[in-house]
DNA sequence: GGCAGCTCGGGCAAATTTCCCAAGCCGGAT
DNA sequence: ATCCGGCTTGGGAAATTTGCCCGAGCTGCC
């Protein structure tokens, strides 16, 4: 079993910026009880460095070149449902932060935060609760509030539409496309815009982007 | 006149992430000769500090919110062209390292670079030399053969308009932040699109992103 | 000096967006 | 059976934006 009050609590960095990565290890080794026991630059090594260490949280970018970080997520819970995950990154979209959540992470703290909260989180991720940043507590609230953001509230037209709005197509291509009046396809358009929360167009090729809607 | 080799490098960073500013902070100082002497987390303060501290190397990195970055390195070289600017982001597009050396860097390193590298950079900045990464001058070199990518034939006004526009930003919101009138900011919205020959803003942001100007 | 290119904005017709509304259809609840 | 609610399809009208033309200031370059 493990005796963290004992050992103190040992990491597992994974960024893909060697400076980042070490300019991290000194601050959280100046904490005393924190340990990097291993670093990683991309999702394949993480999960045999975790296989080989056996680290207390893994503190991870999810913003990493390549496959994805919640594949890196999905894949460590998959095979070690004890793993404890810390997201550290600079994103703070509302559905990222929920997408990591459901791939399995136990936190999420933005880099826009202080280093003090950031150990505090690992700590508390080490204890096996659940953390995040003040401003990711925030968005999500907000985001909780607004009737949801996210595209699991579109209807199949809708999410059809959008996926090809996202593509590049213009109004007549996908009305065409789809043997619809161009009002109709403004229509969703602006009804797509509505139920997301989305303000400009770039926001909803963003969103299709992160959901997986399009690749880019 | 500097006695760099007698006092160390002193250095102001700047970079709008207080966790990432300490881990670099740490990283520098166990040189030996460098020196932090300042920290800001925008092009704001970033100019007060440099007044206030004088600092041989201004460490940087250019997309923090708010005003550009570019506009940072404009803002200090415009009134002390003594000063030495190292940009440090995790951005490499062949345009945006141009619009940088242009803008009065003395660097340019991407966040993927050995901390050896940067260090070795600091110190080639403080002596008046011209430094950049590795994979920045192989980005570079690979530019100026290909015959240029749609954003080349943009102006630094209009990338940086792109930028926000492709982030998300509403056009009142660029605008705000530019110190623009909403109109001119349409004006090169519409410019923007008959360069690229995007039909479309969802084009648009594909574009900005495939191009590496935007993250998504 | 002159030309070219970037930056900044006005103007105005045409197009689109933003909302509000209605109607048909279908599945589920009562 | 009936009603409710949600999806799909579009009309309408006001508000906004787009598309494109223009001029003016500024810089750098020949």
């Amino acid at each position: 079993m493990n005796e963290i009050a004992a050992t103190g609590i040992s990491v597992l960095l994974v960024d893909d910026h060697p400076i980042v990565r070490q300019g991290y290890r000194r601050v959280l080794e100046s904490q005393g009880d924190l340990h990097v026991v291993a670093e990683a630059d991309n999702a394949a090594d993480a999960y045999s460095a975790f296989k080989a260490r056996d680290p207390d949280v893994v503190v991870l970018d999810i913003s990493m070149p390549g496959a994805s970080g919640l594949e890196a997520i999905r894949n460590i819970r998959a095979r070690s449902p004890r793993a404890r995950i810390l997201v550290f990154t600079m994103h703070n979209e509302a559905v990222l932060v929920k997408a990591a959540f459901s791939a399995g992470a136990s936190g999420f703290v933005t880099k826009s935060s202080e280093p003090s909260a950031v150990v505090a989180a690992i700590r508390s991720v080490a204890r096996g609760e659940r953390a995040m940043s003040d401003d990711i507590a925030h968005i999500l609230a907000e985001d909780s509030l607004s009737a949801g953001s996210a595209l699991d509230q579109l209807g199949e037209r809708e999410i059809e539409i959008l996926r090809q709005f996202a593509g590049g197509a213009t109004t007549e291509q996908i009305a065409a496309h789809l043997n619809l009046s161009v009002k109709t396809v403004q229509n969703y358009h602006y009804l797509i815009k509505t139920k997301t929360g989305a303000r400009t167009d770039a926001q909803l090729v963003r969103l299709a982007a992160t959901c997986g809607l399009t690749r880019i």
